[in-house]
DNA sequence: CCAAAAGTGTTGGTCTTACACCCATGC
DNA sequence: GCATGGGTGTAAGACCAACACTTTTGG
């Protein structure tokens, strides 16, 4: 914008809605409130609210996902900005949406009273969504998807050590589609960012090695 | 956002930031404005203004560049949005960042009197810029190459005819670098993408076949 | 000893990269 | 005829996809 040009006097709210992953029984599941009031009101739709005089949008996110989802350190990632003057059947609202990830044993979850309900859905199967946020849905999954393949994300939905299988399965859940064992665990231990760790996970079958990522912030690695 | 919680009174503007770019000399080259009121006057920045009540971010963009800036007829694709509380000096302002690309005989590019001046300058040599604008215009320039890696986009940039080597001085100016040309040739002939189309480009050397693209209208394709 | 997941290696095909030569034109 | 860009082919290596077998555990 410029400094230049007179303000304008009325102008369109500002809001924030936040798409949050997380997996969950080796799927891939959103986070979805139940809207309580105005015409949509019973209607699902992702977490999101006005931003604030003094805030950034990326701040707004943090928040209404703390105050009214209960969700607190996620991986927070923008998305895209719907602005259609349609959008909202009561104002003019300019949405910045937000991709978030979310380690599963992280969950805490709670709807503040601005929500009639709070739950998990798996990806594949959201009930009828409010606004345009089926569009944002299929943005968030796109997103996701495109950014497995060639960042290291994938380590904000896990925990700090896990073995190649559990990885795998997300990586499966995220893509929709099988990987091939062998040709997996041979590409991400061949791209030098995960490391062994003291210890292996012992389950029903052979015990399996642990695994962490040697740096657990965002980077740019062609991986699949 | 969710149309239970209620409204807040002030709000921050919405805005649009456009990055202009196209293709000047056999290089890429980026549309700046000179501000003319304010605290940032006589700074360069990109075009942009305000969104009204009644339109969407996209229209916004593109009204600005007919109005201001005298460009129509571009390819415009939204870029990011910045809205940090202190990115301008004067109010709170969400900008919605966009980038286009123009081909290079269809600018018109006249300033309104909103602005002070206008003019294209190289992308590696650009001035200081008022606002984050300096930031815009290096995610601009990362998204623009980093599509032409994998989208059809650069017809936007190019007229109806072109021959390969034209084509090639394209994606060499946007990726700074040098591309081997048989390479190259090979690459994008592959992908079916072109066509041959009747007649040759006559310079000072050997005549060169022109093509064209099949289809132009955005696609995504591993091209690089 | 059987089921099931962990772990390892090979092979064939495709894609990428680097590079050398001839062709057609204007001057 | 020579400088310049247009046009074609090839060979070595990297990468990828498909696939078979052994190992270790719990029951």
């Amino acid at each position: 914008m410029n400094a230049a040009s007179q303000r304008p006097q009325a102008h369109p709210y500002v809001a924030v809605d936040v798409v949050v992953f997380t997996i969950d029984a080796g799927q891939l599941k959103a986070l979805l409130v139940r809207v309580r009031d105005g015409p949509l009101g019973g209607r699902w739709a992702f977490p999101g609210g006005f931003v604030g005089l003094d805030e950034s949008p990326d701040a707004a996110a943090e928040r209404e996902l703390r105050e009214n989802a209960g969700v607190v350190d996620v991986y927070l990632e923008q998305l895209y900005t719907f602005g259609g003057p349609d959008r909202d059947p009561v104002s003019r609202v300019v949405s910045v949406a937000y991709l978030a990830l979310q380690q599963h044993k992280a969950r805490v979850r709670r709807p503040s009273n601005k929500y009639a309900d709070i739950g998990l859905f798996h990806v594949r199967h959201l009930p009828t969504l409010a606004y345009d946020h089926t569009r944002i849905a299929r943005m968030a999954l796109a997103r996701l998807r495109s950014k497995l393949e060639y960042t290291n994300i994938v380590y904000n939905l896990l925990s700090r050590t896990f073995t190649l299988g559990e990885l795998q399965v997300i990586y499966e859940a995220i893509l929709g589609r099988s990987l091939d064992r062998r040709n997996f665990r041979r590409k991400l231990l061949s791209l030098g960012l995960l490391k062994r760790v003291a210890g292996v996970r012992r389950g029903k079958h052979r015990p399996a090695a642990l695994y962490a990522f040697c740096r657990r912030r965002p980077m740019i690695i062609g991986m699949l």
